[in-house]
DNA sequence: ACACTTAGTTAATAGTATTTACTAACCATC
DNA sequence: GATGGTTAGTAAATACTATTAACTAAGTGT
């Protein structure tokens, strides 16, 4: 299973062990700083089975001990953190424009980094530059004496559900590759967990698992740079994503729009992708492939061809939040991808159509929270690394 | 929890014993006819638990022993199956049109129903009609002696996934209202499982708990009625359906499909609801609110204004169902609803814009199998009552 | 009649979380 | 500064789960 989170469809003893070791882990994940007793109290566990857990976490280096609480009354309890110095998880994008790479731990802090802007060619030569920098990735000084659990992948197309394949990436050109097998054959790579994934859904798994302040019930992701596509992620102790019979949950850029509009890629005419895409404003402002998109829609703000066509880029887009919205009803949206660099010209009509579209269905004065991610840079492979944290953690 | 089942977050032995449990009894449901050891086989339990559980499920009447396999070799098995005889579920739906009501077995079969053709007025009239009816249901001979493992009741608009209350039902102008409460002050009415959910919801549940042959992995069912709602189920023990933050999962009649389109009750432009709903029809062939609209299509199939309406509705229900394809990505779409009683005329143009345009995209030969019903009268009530047995098995 | 094979049950075992009783630690008050 | 009250956390005994290993049951083929 390459997914982050299977969940067992029968149990044993151990199922249960390691379903109760991941419910407690994600409980302090969400609310660092709870004492066992807290813990006890929101999963109904028992105090005991709270305590001989937490020991065993402590002792492999998941968790560890902080502060004591100050609540007044009886005996104050321990806080516990999650243990951001034995341990590793590693995280790669294959992107279109170049290759990114991070390290984090298990707070989802980025301990290393490495983006490499050239683009992948060949699935084989790919795998041996990725394979080269990860052991570039892994010298770092203050990785080298921390465990591995893994490493996850984000392609730039759907990944098959049964397999970890990537079925398909319209921009590099690759039909059903086994991008994992190809890295293995590479020398010097970590153990532990290997799982590939599609970059929308990664980003999304990331930025769910690792979400700062109080964490949404659930979130859509909408990855928008050369295509566009949304990843979706929901659960409290074992966050889902679900994937779909072939994988295309979330390929809201084949969704059509426009009856009858502009010609697709993929052969039909009005999908999303054809008004709000790299590809698409490309080519309705005439911007070379290889140039910068935002440096040419800076330099031209003024333009009035520009900003009519931001401002229909902008408004699909949020007609596409609408859909999502009546579609898959996250609890949150995030807005990332390289097109986020566009900022306001994109995103101005974007929050516009949504805020006065979305509430007329429920007519409740409750607004969906839309939050936007300027710089993506690592998003999709941080949240790669995040989905190998999950998978390890019911293992440990 | 009003949810077919929720899985748990933390477990006790309780909760293995009630996992494996669930698990065995789909098996047998998915698979009618298996041994025990053949349960053993694919759940991977040992034959040691599958006998006990058996044993334990046989005397409380949900499984029963059939005839001996006879597949060579050594000591025959005996085959297992659902016992259609000791238990039934209600189900019910509260209809724009009117009231359903249904009793069924574990098989899904439906031992007696009820079907009261006039509008429901207010929410407390519509409870006490409602549970006339089920006092009525419930004297059918062949239920009385049976256990009744509760009710289902299905609505027509979104459920909120907080709590049992329909939050909103345009078409009756009913809002939050706590329909099992106002149903609960009525007398006579039976123990058990209590349960609402959404119309679409309830029908997708009922298509895929009870489907007839080889299981899918997951379905979509748009129900095209009075308005055009979809619901999602995957799972193959524990059938999931996501109804996201506000229960409105599979709302995609107020998807815009047409930018700047013709004005939708919720306030939009462009709605599916505005192409293909049954007041759209309506509207747009001059057809009274009361009448019926499949006779009125019929005697006027000839009519050109006719066909190029139909024709317009239909192929927006493909866009529909090609747009849940690149969104849901469900492995089966089953199309149900009054509308389908419209015939080939919907249907056709239909099934022609989805056939041509949903393989672009991955270019797999495989096509997404699509089902439709052309009578869906008791499907949503039949899908409440499969709700209720999913829930009451995971008890017992 | 016999060996062979597979189905299903039984009793002993290992492992899980819970229960119950306990110790630890802090606070307020006398 | 000792004492009682309160909450946090641990330890040992207990109840319950699924597994293991050995068994019986019931067919087929020679």
């Amino acid at each position: 299973m390459h997914n982050a989170f299977t969940p067992h469809t029968s149990g044993d003893l151990n199922y249960l062990k390691s379903l109760n070791r991941s419910t407690i882990l994600s409980t302090v994940r969400r609310s660092p700083g709870l004492s066992r007793a807290d813990i006890a109290l929101r999963t109904g566990l028992t105090k005991a089975t709270v305590g001989s857990v937490v020991q065993a976490l402590a002792e492999r280096g998941w968790l560890r001990e902080g502060e004591l609480h100050s609540r007044g009354g009886g005996r104050p309890g321990r806080a516990l953190y999650l243990d951001g110095e034995r341990h590793y998880m590693l995280g790669a994008e294959v992107g279109v424009k170049g290759l990114r790479l991070v390290a984090c731990n298990l707070l989802g802090v980025v301990l290393a980094s490495i983006h490499q802007e050239e683009p992948p060619t060949d699935p084989a030569t790919t795998a041996k530059r990725l394979a080269a920098l990860l052991v570039q990735l892994r010298q770092a000084p203050d990785i080298v004496e921390r465990r591995c659990l893994g490493l996850g992948v984000a392609v730039p197309g759907p990944v098959s559900p049964k397999a970890p394949i990537l079925s398909l990436a319209p921009n590099l050109g690759w039909v059903d590759i086994d991008f994992l097998a190809l890295l293995r054959e590479q020398p010097d790579l970590p153990d532990g967990v290997w799982l590939l994934d599609n970059e929308a859904n990664a980003a999304a798994f990331g930025e769910f698992y690792f979400f700062e302040g109080v964490p949404p019930e659930s979130i859509a992701y909408i990855s928008a740079g050369s295509g566009i596509g949304c990843g979706v992620v929901s659960g409290e102790h074992f966050p889902l994503v679900p994937r779909g019979h072939q994988g295309l949950v979330g390929e809201i850029g084949h969704t059509v729009i426009q009856p009858g509009g502009a010609l697709c890629h993929c052969g039909n005419h009005g999908c999303a992708e054809t008004l709000v895409s790299g590809w698409a404003l490309r080519e309705a402002l005439h911007v070379d492939i290889d140039a910068s998109l935002s440096n040419a829609v800076q330099t031209r703000a003024g333009d009035g061809e520009v900003q009519a066509v931001m401002k229909r880029a902008g408004e699909a887009l949020g007609l596409l939040m609408l859909n999502l919205h009546h579609t898959l009803n996250p609890s949150m949206l995030i807005l990332g991808g390289s097109l986020m660099k566009l900022g306001e010209s994109l995103t101005g009509p974007a929050l516009a159509y949504f805020g006065t579209h979305q509430n007329d269905l429920l007519r409740q004065s409750q607004t969906v929270p839309v939050k936007v991610i300027g710089d993506s840079t690592y998003v999709a492979a941080r949240g790669a690394a995040a989905q190998v944290m999950a998978r390890a953690a019911i293992e440990v």
